[in-house]
DNA sequence: GCATAGTGGTTGCAAACTGCAACCACTATA
DNA sequence: TATAGTGGTTGCAGTTTGCAACCACTATGC
């Protein structure tokens, strides 16, 4: 597909400018959803099977994910690269775009709330996370309980946050 | 409409999450195209004026725009209001994710080199500016060059930005 | 007055995309 | 051998997108 510009934020909106991409990628970095169905039936949204498959492939050809080798009917797991943990603070733009201009559930808006909280270096260090889970990089010593942890302390069980 | 979740990226997606919303609101913040057709024909990726028309709505509606009381054939001017101008830091972030993992023409990439390289600092005062721009806040007193008149320093006519 | 350019749009229409439900081939487990 | 689970695919109706032409109105110059 040709873009549309050579302007950076149109190759971004036409990477993530829909609907769907980045509430998927929003389940694999915060819920830790790794595999098609847990994306599936996890998503609080609802996405239906073929829109995720058409986003997944989507975020492949993107170079957002990569696809573990996996025959048809065998789990394969989707990871993020570099590139998809870059998403993050596009993600945390967003998200407290949301807090300040939009209602919301409570609990669905605490996750934000804490982010916002720990500021620009909270979010480096989810990433580093990210980097550890998703591209097996050897952890970084940090003090204290992991960001995720952190996230997921008061509302749901460790590492899956809604 | 109602929202799909209480998430506030999901808010956040589903009022922001398409191919132009963003793009028009880029035009507004570095264009300075207050007026439709400025937008309408200053759009490098070509946007049709019913679409744009749509898009002009749905950001009023959002709250990110108001327009000035004109009837019709009359210019109506369009302004960010603070919901629009924090729309800045996604903007931002995605152009940011644009210039690390897409390729493009380099003169559309310099603004958003600039503005990374002025870091966070940057990015607040050019918030500032637009609240002098659009909701003719007082200018608050800062040293050098306004930020808008560095980023069309090298590549454009003063205050518009490609 | 009268033409012309400019204003913010609207209307038709074909193509593309979205979203729901059902279904599929395959694998792992008991 | 049966059952549950894997990552999807297929049809299909409804919606959205994008292009082109057109519209009512205003401001300007002669």
């Amino acid at each position: 597909m040709e873009p549309r510009s050579g302007c950076p934020i149109n190759a971004a909106v036409e990477v993530l400018g829909d609907r769907w991409s980045l509430i998927v990628l929003r389940d694999i970095i915060f819920g830790d959803r790794r595999y098609f169905r847990a994306l599936l039936t996890g998503s609080i949204e609802g996405i239906a099977s073929n829109i995720l498959a058409d986003r997944l492939k989507r975020l492949l050809d993107a170079g957002i994910l990569t696809r573990g080798t996996a025959a048809r009917g065998q789990r394969a797991r989707f990871s993020l690269t570099e590139a998809g943990i870059q998403t993050l603070p596009v993600i945390y733009a967003l998200g407290n775009w949301g807090l300040d201009w939009t209602s919301g559930s409570p609990e669905l808006r605490i996750r934000q709330q804490i982010m916002r909280d720990g500021g620009p270096a909270f979010v480096e260090r989810l990433m580093d996370e990210l980097r550890v889970r998703h591209l097996d990089a050897p952890p970084k010593p940090h003090d204290g309980p992991s960001a995720f942890e952190q996230l997921a302390a008061d509302h749901g069980p460790p590492g899956v946050i809604t």
